[in-house]
DNA sequence: CCACAGCCTGACCAACCGGTCAAGAAAATT
DNA sequence: AATTTTCTTGACCGGTTGGTCAGGCTGTGG
């Protein structure tokens, strides 16, 4: 391309403005849900005016969609790995291994995902009929053919994605009980030893060890 | 004890309105949260005046903690199955049996105690850190006496019991995405499939079979 | 220099919230 | 039957919420 600082000033405000009041966004639905999250403690958080809020986002609603949709955005790229795995063993080792580590880096993301959900999905029930369907109908015949190699036990594959979601987003979503379990936040040994916890348990329990 | 009527008689009228309240409440926290809850939507759904809730409980907050603290005691009971086992086939596959009945029968509780979790327990943080953490400890020794008894690997049993909490109240917190991707509810054959594939994936996860 | 479009914001508003209260109806107790 | 206790409820209140808006500010193109 040619620019050489092309795009004009303005986006880059805007962009900027955007960023700031999405991570406050983030945080604020991931604590309070969104009935419990206010225009003003976002605002605050951001460390902008709350009327600057609406000028960048209209509504509440309209800026808790775009949160939940950035966070889908990366659910879908931690499956990445999963896809040109010769096996079980490399694949689901992968995916459990980026799923657990976005679960340590955006733990809150994961909270408004888990909030909307139980929510019973209002405002991304079309990504959940559409995108995710699609999604879990291709993992799905990929274990199927795992299975129909003999690479792993004759597990139900849906059961298994639900496993895999589960107990990684567990330590994301549930961390505040983990955290107070284990008497403070967990450590990067913690974290290495609760990956490969996670990752030695369910290889086993689906016959691919 | 020497009561006929004697302590300080709840009435049956209070006792169901009460319930009637409970209800309606566990439903409307689940939904939305306690931020976006209103006393007037439960008071609706329970089919009594506003003014009515507030006479048995006197704020949203007591109400709220009632909710929390009843599931707490159903998730309690849950593990006297795990204790008087044998060994983990019997332990363990009783504990996902009868947490995964909990996930069928109360999928609101379950989403309450989500909510309350992710909002870094506010109001049952001394529950986390007295009885739960009490009640984790003593299973955690009876995993590792299964561990050194040879009845199971020697997987870490914090992260297992991690596993186990997480993977059954998915089915109830998730229920919604897991009912999309399922393309309507789960039936009795469903859940049974869901209950045996968790019980057979754990179970050899932990090298119990 | 001007003009214009994008950016910023204090002040404001209607709607709604949790909670109160007084006055009465219904039960229970005597 | 009288009295005390429990239960019921419409009306009301102060405070907060999401959202609006007029007017000021700022950087860019001409």
């Amino acid at each position: 391309m040619t620019d050489t600082a092309r795009p004009p000033r303005r986006t880059e405000i805007r962009q900027h403005n955007e960023t700031l009041i999405l991570q406050a966004a983030e945080k604020v639905f991931a604590e309070a849900g969104f009935g419990g999250a206010t225009m003003q403690l976002i605002a605050d958080m951001a460390g902008l005016p709350k009327a600057n809020l609406h000028y960048y986002f209209p509504t509440k609603e309209d800026l808790y969609r775009r949160v939940v949709q950035d966070i889908f955005e990366i659910w879908l790229h931690a499956a990445d790995s999963m896809d040109q795995a010769p096996g079980p063993i490399e694949g689901i080792g992968a995916y459990i291994q980026a799923k657990m580590e976005i679960s340590r880096r955006h733990p809150n993301g994961s909270k408004v995902w888990a909030f909307e959900v139980m929510h019973r999905a209002p405002v991304i029930q079309d990504y959940l009929e559409t995108t995710l369907r699609a999604w879990t109908t291709g993992r799905v015949r990929l274990i199927e053919r795992w299975i129909a190699e003999g690479k792993m036990a004759p597990v139900d594959p849906e059961h298994l994605l639900y496993m895999l979601w589960a107990t990684t987003q567990h330590y994301a979503d549930f961390g505040h009980q983990i955290e107070t379990l284990n008497a403070g936040p967990l450590s990067d040994v913690d974290w290495q030893k609760a990956t490969d916890s996670v990752k030695t348990m369910i290889l086993r329990g689906i016959g691919a060890l």
